[in-house]
DNA sequence: TTGTACGCGTTATCAG
DNA sequence: CTGATAACGCGTACAA
């Protein structure tokens, strides 16, 4: 290899175009260290420096180099976010305000899927943690104990997020699952309905829904009905699923009055299976979902649905590592955001 | 600060728990070279030194620094990916696969957000540089000169999505907006209506729906048709724009046959809003989408739209960028995906 | 098959 | 306000 192409090559990789801050310094006739101060702490150096190597940073095109700026600080301006999958609406709409918020910080957002595997996330956060992140947003309260000890070890700053059932390793912003579930069974029993059933994700799967299960299912079982009955879908689930779940239910008792599903998505295309089949909803089958999704309040009739601010999720979660790098805030915490049943046409 | 503070607070901030190879290697009694063979060609080592290297690993919990082999070796295992916006399905869908495939390749992805602006992606683009990543993967064709420059000059691997019609920086993969709209023109065409509208983002912003309106006004001008209504919708369009939509379209002709939504989410929107008011789809007016999302066959009537095969183009953008790395391709490349048109119900 | 010496590009420390 | 020097933790090249 030729020395030009071998140059050549080299720089491709550094994708850097190869000037660094030695080169600036020289250019700019400083030292390396009031370049560096021109970057992280502008107020520091006297106006005709700083110009000087604003300029040169300019007419180079020079573009620093993080990693070598964590090596020497410690400090990666990364945040590691672990969700069970992009392609479920929820979590796709937490991460978008999660990056949100932190892009504006100028945090990068590092992003994994746990596939609804403790396992996998376990995996991804042994993985991650190689880039040495200055937080980690993960989802729900269940994790491997590998995984807890590997974060706890690392001193990173965690915020679990989706379950305010249960206790935090660190920090988490979530809703209860357990009131969602109680929310909907006072609903079905103020109607007067007794013939209840849930539709959601496997239990060994889906603890969050596991959860709103059983705020269901006690709710109903102080007002003395009997147990309800429960399908468990594989997840992730498509939204035809929906339709899945309907049948089974109605294969288990024909007569079932009211279903309550773990995701808007399911809801609506079991409502609109029922329209198709001449199902009379909710007189003859009350529906209710979870989530308040695009279209739960367009289509006929309107969605029930318990209404999670995801948004408000996404956001705390950013503010609450946010807040803990900037040392505003010191210790564990645990934030609860408010749900809304919202009673439209489906029950 | 004494001293243990001191180095309590230093490791936190490490995250690695301080653990480095030099405490791997003396543990194991051989050299950091060996540790490092280990972790990246263990083949390369003899059995039994691998095994006490690895032992040592699990019983340090050592976890290797990505910087600092950054920084030695210039790979940094990153590839940055800059969508418009995770909360448009479209784009989580595509992440979606992007981030399946290259986690399989031990690859993690950063994500950001342009927010449909030319401008903040240039932004993102300079600030991901700084990480070094080994790819790059962008959305639509349409950049700033300095984003251009930047990228080429660093010379990292791209690929730019969702634009099959202009010519691509480095790799392509995308789809024919053009081809969609003439499609669609077809369509309306072969059903004999004349009265047709579009409704997409504004046309300085969704250059792509401006590709899609392009083919459907070309091919209804080649069959003697009178230009067609569009209407512009500012960005991100939430699901319920579809209905201002039809309201905008109807306000300018009431007696319009046809329209064109450039996203489902409107459509679907629409579609519904109509069967509110009476409306008949297709009869008095047909509806036709473009995405084919989730509910676009499971609403009444079903909606006739344009499938875009967005796993495809999410694993093939991926599969782009490690071929590039590996060796196995050199050169540009730009991919078309095919599209389908969904003749359904509304249309 | 294994070890040694050095460089990667930046920041922290401390002196001036 | 600025500069010299020493880390930061790992991979590469070369030698053994």
């Amino acid at each position: 290899m030729s020395e030009a192409t071998e140059k050549r090559v080299r720089s491709r990789r550094l994708s850097g175009g190869g000037v660094k801050m030695v080169d600036v310094a020289r250019l700019a006739g400083t030292s390396t260290q009031t370049v560096s101060r021109v970057l992280s702490r502008p107020e520091l150096v006297a106006d005709d420096t700083r110009k000087l190597v604003e300029q040169a940073i300019r007419e180079l095109n020079y573009i620093p180099n993080s990693a070598a700026r964590l090596l020497a600080s410690s400090v990666s301006h990364i945040v590691a976010v672990i969700i069970p999958s992009l392609s479920a609406t929820v979590y796709a709409q937490e991460v978008h305000h999660i990056v949100r918020v932190l892009e504006e910080h100028s945090f990068s957002v590092v992003i994994g899927h746990s596939d609804y595997s403790e396992l996998r996330e376990e995996r991804l956060v042994q993985s991650f943690l190689e880039r040495r992140p200055d937080g980690f947003i993960l989802t729900g309260t269940q994790h491997t104990d590998l995984t807890r000890q590997l974060l706890r070890n690392s001193g990173v700053p965690v915020v679990e997020t989706f379950d305010g059932d249960n206790a935090a390793m660190d920090m988490s912003v979530g809703f209860s699952n357990l009131e969602a579930g109680r929310k909907v069974a006072e609903l079905f029993l103020s109607r007067g309905l007794t013939r209840i059933a849930y539709v959601g994700g496997r239990s060994d799967q889906d603890f969050r829904s596991n959860a709103r299960f059983e705020g269901l299912q006690s709710r109903l079982a102080e007002a003395g009905l009997a147990p309800v009955a429960r399908i468990e879908l594989t997840l992730p689930m498509p939204a035809g699923d929906g339709v899945r779940g309907l049948d089974q239910v109605l294969a288990i008792d024909p007569l079932t009055q009211a279903i309550f599903f773990s995701a808007d998505t399911l809801a609506i295309s079991a409502l609109l299976e029922c329209n198709r089949r001449g199902m009379r909803v909710p007189e003859q089958l009350a529906i209710c979902g979870f989530g308040n999704y695009d279209f739960a309040d367009a289509i006929v009739p309107a969605l029930t649905t318990v209404a999670v601010p995801f948004e408000q999720i996404g956001v705390l979660a950013a503010n609450a590592i946010l807040a803990r790098l900037d040392g505003s805030v010191q210790g564990p915490s645990q934030t609860v955001v408010p749900l809304q049943l919202l009673r439209r046409g489906s029950a």
